[in-house]
DNA sequence: CGGTTACCCTGGATGC
DNA sequence: TGCATCCAGGGTAACC
């Protein structure tokens, strides 16, 4: 569920509440989103440890603590996310974080059950698993850092986009309403992009990705939700995400909803006119 | 090697 | 009301 704007806001919501504070106690609720540590080790580390910082890294949570404890990291995925909210304990708790002073509980919580939980014994061993498995931060990433890394493969843009090893941070609402502001057709193989439409798009990725963490992120349904449980504000102002058969606010004709290959099961929305297919099939 | 597709897991919405 | 079916914002492993 989350995407680089919605993990922004989890940590922006984090920081004040767990920033500076030591872990009375860490518990693994659920071994299953343990990825290369066991819930005896990470308990053990994280018990008793000061937070000293708590950041993004793509879509990844990194949480570390001071005195040699190392990293923890949490990818969200679908659907995880924080809770700082008593006083009810929420539902599907994997991971608590028990706070002392003052007395309140952390909760990470996840229905799917698709989340993943590491410990790294230091900063920079979380670090390299990033730079192992992703690319660089969708909002860090050069202008020619990303052309070169589009024009080395003929998949589609959007399954391009939302590799995270391209780059870390894009997923399915985020490419869909990145790819409409620059106006390209989610089909188009990133390889043929031009110049011109490697500029536009990387304008729309810095543009739409800091307009979504402005807004809190993008929530319907019963899904992601900031940290004090308030829906986040972007899916009033987007263009294209959820809205299939309604007005382009380009050109006014019908937004197509249809899947694409590369892409397995996930809706894409786009604009046939705004977003022309040149040169495909 | 590069690209595409099963599959992981579960809950909520929808349809009969 | 009950049950089957489909859908979901992410990511990996295995396949062609």
């Amino acid at each position: 569920m989350p995407e680089l704007p919605e993990v922004e806001t989890m940590v922006r919501g984090l920081r004040p509440a767990l920033v500076g504070q030591t872990l009375h106690r860490l518990t693994i609720h659920d071994p299953f989103l343990l990825q290369g540590c066991t819930a005896e080790e990470i308990e053990r580390q994280g018990g008793g440890a000061k937070v000293t910082a708590v950041d993004r890294r793509g879509k990844w949570v990194v949480i570390a603590l001071g005195g040699c404890r190392g990293s923890i990291v949490i990818q969200p995925r679908m659907t995880g996310g924080f809770w700082l909210v008593p006083p009810d304990r929420p539902q599907h708790v994997r991971v608590s974080f028990g706070l002392k002073r003052p007395e309140r509980t952390v909760w990470f919580c996840d229905a799917r059950r698709l989340g993943k939980v590491a410990w790294y014994a230091t900063v920079d061993d979380a670090e390299a698993a990033f730079a192992r498995s992703q690319g660089p931060d969708a909002l860090i990433i050069t202008p020619d850092d990303l052309a070169l890394r589009l024009s080395k493969t003929s998949r589609g843009i959007k399954p391009t986009l939302m590799d995270q090893k391209i780059l870390a941070g894009i997923g399915n609402i985020y490419a869909d309403e990145v790819l409409f502001q620059s106006r390209i057709h989610p089909e188009r193989p990133a390889s043929s992009l031009t110049a011109e439409e490697h500029n536009r798009l990387h304008a729309a990725i810095g543009e739409v990705l800091n307009r979504a963490i402005a807004a809190e992120g993008s929530s319907f349904d019963a899904g992601y939700r900031t940290v004090l449980g308030l829906e986040g504000g972007f899916l009033a102002q987007n263009a294209m995400y959820g809205r299939g058969g309604k007005p382009c606010p380009g050109c006014g004709g019908a937004i197509l909803k249809t899947k694409i290959a590369g892409l397995i099961g996930r809706p894409t929305h786009y604009c046939p006119t705004c977003q022309p297919a040149i040169g495909i099939r």
